[in-house]
DNA sequence: GAATCACTTGGTCATTTGGCCAAGCGTGAC
DNA sequence: GTCACGCTTGGCCAAATGACCAAGTGATTC
């Protein structure tokens, strides 16, 4: 992995990052189906609305949502919505994961044949 | 957002944050193409082994590789390669986000029509 | 069974992240 | 102008992450 590589990569996974937060992924559900401002979504997450709004800036930052004054209000939007085919392959991953625990519950001495 | 549904996209979050380094996602390029073995991979990222196995760990706790023993070797491979097409929109929100910046330094004064 | 190779795990440290509170800033209402 | 409202940002702290080295484990070789 020489140096050029490493950067594409690095600018690939702040992007992952920015998803990477149960709050944030709660925000691009939300901003999916319609624009909220801050304090709806605030409101929907429970946390306090300065903590919210770091979640946006890093949204923003990352390039996945915008966001827009209006009125007293600042309204953000999804900007890439091809993010949303992110959780179809999110959920089988887990659902795969779900099926190989319960394998092992069902099974334990699937390898080693003895003990 | 209830207990219910902050759990959901906790789970998701895990995925996500699996994902969310540049020497895994470097992991999982080389994977998508064939298995290898962790001292390959060490190889390619020119990190510690060490360092290398335990992002293999996060990797595998996600379920989104995993990992068998073959001889001396533990030789690794993808075993959910939809994560694959994450790529695509992750390298459109890039594009789009270059493109902003190239807007922004092209016509400083856009909104504010004076100063 | 001792040595060696391939990998994992414990220990430690520096950095980053996420949370809240408090203070600041921009906008609209009065 | 000044007040209130909505949001952002600075300051701070606790917790999580990522890196390395060193020690431990599993498997092959001799």
């Amino acid at each position: 992995m020489n140096r050029r590589e490493r950067r594409r990569l690095e600018l690939r996974a702040d992007v992952i990052k920015a998803l990477a937060h149960a709050s944030r992924l709660y925000i691009v559900e939300q901003l999916a189906r319609q624009e909220h401002c801050v304090c709806e979504l605030a409101d929907g997450i429970g946390a306090d609305l300065s903590t919210v709004s770091r979640h946006l800036g890093v949204l923003k930052a990352a390039g996945i949502i915008e966001g827009e004054r209006r009125g007293k209000n600042v309204v953000y939007r999804l900007r890439t919505p091809c993010v949303l085919n992110f959780f179809g392959c999110i959920e089988r991953v887990l659902a795969e994961s779900a099926q190989a625990t319960a394998r092992v519950r069902c099974a334990p001495a699937m390898q080693s044949t003895s003990t």
